[in-house]
DNA sequence: GACATTTTGTACCGATTGGTATATAATTTG
DNA sequence: CAAATTATATACCAATCGGTACAAAATGTC
């Protein structure tokens, strides 16, 4: 039994958990190939050397990105659900994204989705990370719309599974439409149809 | 008048279009990104010093790749219309992905929305292009789509807008949503579900 | 054949990529 | 205080990035 509190040698000099989250969003924002170490390094605050003395390599502090988005993401669901309901839950999901557009311009999309876009058929660890992650995500959508049904609040005859994936599909639609430079009056119009699905 | 006909100096020694061609294959396969000048060297069969004479670089390359894809889109999905009507051109969007994801175990997508997703904030000029290319393809959408409703071949009672807009963002996001790892069954019964918007 | 023109082959460029080596600084343990 | 341990700072690495320089090769014109 060794003491798990005493540390020797020099201390870190920055929290750990919260140069992650930093890169986690700089990930984000920017995606895995489109971020370089060093970009990493200046947002995070620490020189290279703590770098890889703490997270081994890049691909490895991207694995440990895509696991604390899902955490948080499983987190700021359940606890949007306590306040507002399953059903404005899902329905936040699309009006976050509009939001997000006409307040920066810009929309993120979901990190997952991006990565798995992005590692499909070339990173094939993160890429499988990707489905396990989402497996988390997608089980919590299911959730919420089969309690919004028995609530009687979705009138979609279809199963919680399949509302589910087919509204997911059209929010990752959603992403793509609006960066392929879709019009605003029409991502508009979209995204009154997606919402349309849970009625 | 000069005589258009008449080369002086040394003759190219490949055909520009179809180097062109192949670099697009080559982007849409892997992206902008992840493709680099020499990969194109080697898939185009010509040495750096024709690339640049030819094409300027990598990014007026690129320019060329998209519009020649939307060129070869619209050819293909209006002979594709002649053969097999409104209705199953649209189908066919769906059903070939699909095809493609059993056949090779993965899908390329729309070159022009992968990069409207790799573009958007990053690279403006290829980015307002992808806007520009695909209001061309969004065009004909909305056509096919309104010829199969006057055939009273589809149901849905919104506008032919409405319905290509939405079916394209649910083409778009299915992209994403195999490459997020979703397992096969769920992605089969997701692509019928939106098949079902042309109904 | 001489000359102008264009393409091609090769060597090279500075910048950036992800990752290492190594010496030094800061801490706990004895 | 000395030794062991861990973290930090800096310099460095080969490989790759997109792009350029320049001389040789191939053609039409005169």
């Amino acid at each position: 039994m060794r003491d798990i509190k005493t540390h020797r040698g020099r201390p870190k000099a920055f929290d750990e958990i919260e140069a992650l989250t930093a890169a986690m969003q700089y990930f984000w924002e920017h995606g895995y190939d489109a971020t370089s170490v060093d970009d990493l390094l200046k947002v995070m605050g620490i020189k290279k050397s703590s770098f890889y003395a703490t997270f081994k390599s890049k691909e490895a502090l991207f694995s440990r990105a895509l696991q604390l988005y899902r955490e948080y993401s499983l987190a700021f669901l359940r606890e949007y659900h306590k306040e507002h309901g399953a059903k404005q839950t899902m329905l936040m999901l699309v009006d976050s994204t509009i939001e997000e557009l006409e307040k920066s311009g810009n929309v993120r999309g979901c990190l997952l989705m991006n990565s798995g876009k992005e590692c499909y058929g070339r990173y094939e660890n993160l890429s499988r990370q990707v489905g396990r992650e989402f497996t988390y995500l997608f089980a919590l959508f299911v959730e919420l719309i089969a309690e919004a049904k028995e609530k009687g609040e979705i009138h979609n005859p279809k199963t919680p599974q399949e509302i589910a994936l087919f509204y997911i599909n059209a929010l990752n639609g959603l992403v793509v439409t609006i960066r392929a430079g879709v019009e605003k009056a029409l991502i508009e119009e979209l995204s009154q149809e997606i919402k349309e699905i849970l009625e």
